[in-house]
DNA sequence: TTTATTCACAAACAGTGTTCGCGTCAAGTA
DNA sequence: TACTTGACGCGAACACTGTTTGTGAATAAA
């Protein structure tokens, strides 16, 4: 016994487990996942270190999930539960629309990291992503858009949604992103200064408005989306 | 001396270096990198497989390479090399910004998972990426679209470019993502017969078009560019 | 109480990126 | 021509990763 064995959990934890062995679930894994995804980011969520949050080995976690991926996609499903499909209501459902896909992007961007589990798996399968675009389709429906439109349409927002929720959490923790950006917007001017002037001419000029301008985050999402939307109305007109 | 040391190459490989000592160089291991990444994907592109296709060991590479991130982005700028700019035409800029953009995706999508690094690097930094960027903002200006706006459209336009080169592009081999495809779509199907009929009735409608449906790739970014655009016109009137 | 089965566990395997001394080789200097 | 010096390729090591598999114990059924 060369090193102090981990003390078993006292029996009344967890209300008595019907039976006394397994304290392993796919539940109680979800909820060691997403507390460690919330405080450490999406790279920490590792096989591993979620069996050591719930003081047990990596491989015992196989027996209720498929892969790391589909683990992943669970802690995606459960951040997307709490956003919210309306009921469409055909006056207003291009803000109804709006309202949706930000929202989901919000619930993305508010668990580190997640956007990117939306953005490798190729086409969503897990409860909440289906609903969501089912609510989506409902709501160009309500619109008027023809089904087929709908579909094409439906697919670039969510190709879109996912990119911009993707961008917006890149670097895992806030102030490395920041400390990122720094260094990439001062490698573009050092190159910049290094090329003659007249070339990368328009480049240049947007650098200038680049310092002040800022403050993307969300806006910068609705912005696509308002563009999308205008776009699919003049197309269909 | 336990196992075959491997030969030195011949003196008179690659032009009789001036310096016998060196046979590693930047362009070099680029060029080793390109090659893996051609025949067996971005995975394959890792500082020991480099380094064992060159004859050195990983850590050799680090003299010339910061990261194995920035070699994935020197190996970016060098697939995005071949694309052209065109000379701004006020008449046709909105078909040369089209042109631009789906050249730079077919770029991509033509080296196997490289779409992925632009779409982990915040902002590009290479020569190539911000030519082409300098690209998209010259033609903007030829459509007299207003600074301010041209900045944001051309940062959405990027946004959307890279984000539908990178699902054209997911699984690494074709055969393995459309197996993976299919197992998706029949995960859907299982999942909706599970539930009541009632339930996310227009995913359902969708769905039967999504069978004939196909053939989404290229045209799929066509369209969502064209609303993008179409949508730009509209918000700038 | 005995049997049977489930299932958590630990170890092992084949990888990964990155760091760091150690020598050796080439070039510059006297 | 001999010597010094500094660059730099090299291999080993570190701390990780996902996943597989044989083992053994604890529970539920008979």
């Amino acid at each position: 016994m060369p090193t102090a064995e981990p003390l078993p959990p006292p029996p009344w934890v967890r209300g008595a487990n019907k039976s006394g062995r397994r304290q392993l679930s796919l539940e109680a894994i979800l909820e060691s996942a997403m507390r460690i995804l919330e405080s450490e980011g999406l790279d920490a969520v590792t096989m591993r270190r979620v069996a050591q949050d719930m003081g047990t080995a990596a491989g015992s976690l196989y027996a209720h999930v498929r892969n790391k991926a589909e683990l992943h996609e669970l802690l995606l499903d459960a951040a997307l539960a709490p956003v919210h499909v309306p009921e469409p209501d055909p006056a207003r459902w291009r803000d109804q629309l709006l309202e949706l896909l930000t929202g989901t992007a919000r619930a993305m961007v508010a668990k580190p990291g997640i956007a990117r589990v939306s953005m490798e798996t190729a086409i969503p399968t897990t409860p909440n992503a289906l609903r969501l675009m089912d609510g989506v389709l409902a709501l160009l429906d309500a619109g008027g858009i023809p089904p087929r439109e709908a579909l094409a349409a439906a697919d670039v927002l969510a190709l879109h949604l996912t990119a911009a929720a993707y961008e917006m959490s890149v670097g895992g923790t806030p102030d490395a992103a920041a400390e990122e950006l720094q260094r990439r917007t001062s490698q573009i001017t050092q190159y910049l200064e290094l090329l003659p002037p007249d070339r990368l001419s328009h480049l240049r000029a947007a650098q200038n408005l680049f310092e002040t301008e800022e403050e993307a985050d969300v806006d910068g999402l609705r912005l696509g989306l308002e563009m999308l939307l205008d776009g699919l109305r003049a197309r269909s007109r």
